[in-house]
DNA sequence: AATGTAATAT
DNA sequence: AATATTACAT
């Protein structure tokens, strides 16, 4: 339920004026499966926040001592659109964070940044949605275990703001309405998965065991079996038109089985920049958080992460894009 | 305890 | 329309 709310997907725009702290800024931002986009300088990533003013939530810039370039993101790119800015600086003496603070930053973090500083700079985006109605934020949306409490706090803020704005802010996001999306990479992977288990071995667990996606549900898996072999049945029967049962309890033809495949690798879809594949690092149950055993990234993660994609939807895509379809409900 | 199925909910 | 959830049987 609530406690298993992540917003995954969160487009962060990280500057700094060194590449190589970009380069781990970038890991540390994708483990807490955030979308990032990164600039060594201010101009540049000015010039792309103004072609891009819907498709940044966040972000994260680095004190750029001598010119002071940051204060001029904040003043222009925070007041002006209403993005949320976060700034560091491995200097955290009270007067400088006291100026950035008073000057709209959302918040100022002392470098070197660690992963548990990171995961939380979502909440700046939520507390910085008022006002900002002309924006579209189509953050894609999953679950997790983590921040159970400041989760459940944000989206009551959030609620408590669409309520006040009357529909103005409602595009923000939802978290609680999440739903998994086929997509035809995940579809030809769950085949795949049944295929190698052979018809009648072939039950959710199994599969799910085969297919390494993570936050991917048992339950889920079944949900999407169960109507796989509804779509086994139609397709066996308009085949044959067949009015004679065959012995088998489910049609193991393994035309029908080909013919789903080619359907959906002839869509070829492959999606390489947009982070389906992405790796996160996470862990999978969901118990009891009030036990007080705080869960940090990847810390009770049997598997080796890198073996694990982690499901996740885009937004900006249509669903008809990506979302495998059923031959036998298509028209 | 996990699964299959159908019905129902979102 | 697609996915999630539920209820019940196995």
């Amino acid at each position: 339920m609530d406690q298993e709310l992540w917003p995954s997907g969160l487009r962060v725009l990280v500057i700094d004026n060194n590449i190589s702290y970009l380069k781990v800024m970038e890991e540390l931002l994708i483990k807490c499966s955030y979308k990032v986009t990164t600039y060594n300088n201010v101009r540049e990533a000015m010039s792309f926040i103004y072609g891009n003013e819907q498709t940044v939530d966040l972000i994260i810039c680095d004190l750029f001592f001598p010119t002071e370039d940051s204060l001029l993101i904040l003043q222009e790119v925070t007041s002006k659109f209403g993005i949320p800015t976060v700034i560091m600086s491995s200097n955290g003496d009270t007067s400088t964070v006291m100026k950035y603070i008073t000057n709209g930053a959302s918040d100022f973090l002392i470098k070197p940044l660690r992963i548990e500083e990171l995961k939380n700079i979502w909440q700046h985006v939520f507390r910085k949605q008022i006002g900002a109605e002309h924006r579209k934020c189509n953050i894609a949306q999953h679950i997790d275990q983590l921040s159970y409490r400041t989760t459940t706090e944000a989206t009551a803020t959030l609620d408590s703001e669409i309520r006040e704005n009357n529909g103005t802010v409602t595009d923000i996001l939802d978290l609680r309405k999440s739903r998994l999306i086929w997509t035809m990479q995940l579809h030809r992977q769950f085949i795949a998965a049944v295929n190698s288990l052979g018809p009648e071995k072939a039950v959710p667990k199994k599969i799910l065991e085969i297919m390494k996606v993570k936050h991917l549900t048992r339950e889920q898996v079944a949900s999407h079996l169960q109507k796989y072999r509804l779509h086994l049945r139609n397709s066996s029967q308009t085949l044959y038109k067949d009015d004679t049962p065959s012995s088998s309890s489910y049609p193991n033809n393994e035309s029908s089985i080909l013919r789903t495949q080619l359907n959906s690798s002839s869509n070829s879809l492959y999606f390489d920049q947009d982070g389906c594949m992405e790796i996160a690092d996470y862990s999978l149950p969901k118990d009891d958080l009030s036990s007080g055993s705080e869960c940090t990234l990847g810390e009770r993660n049997n598997y080796s992460p890198e073996c694990f994609q982690d499901f996740r939807w885009d937004s900006d895509k249509q669903g008809s894009e990506t979302t495998y379809l059923w031959n036998f409900e298509a028209e």
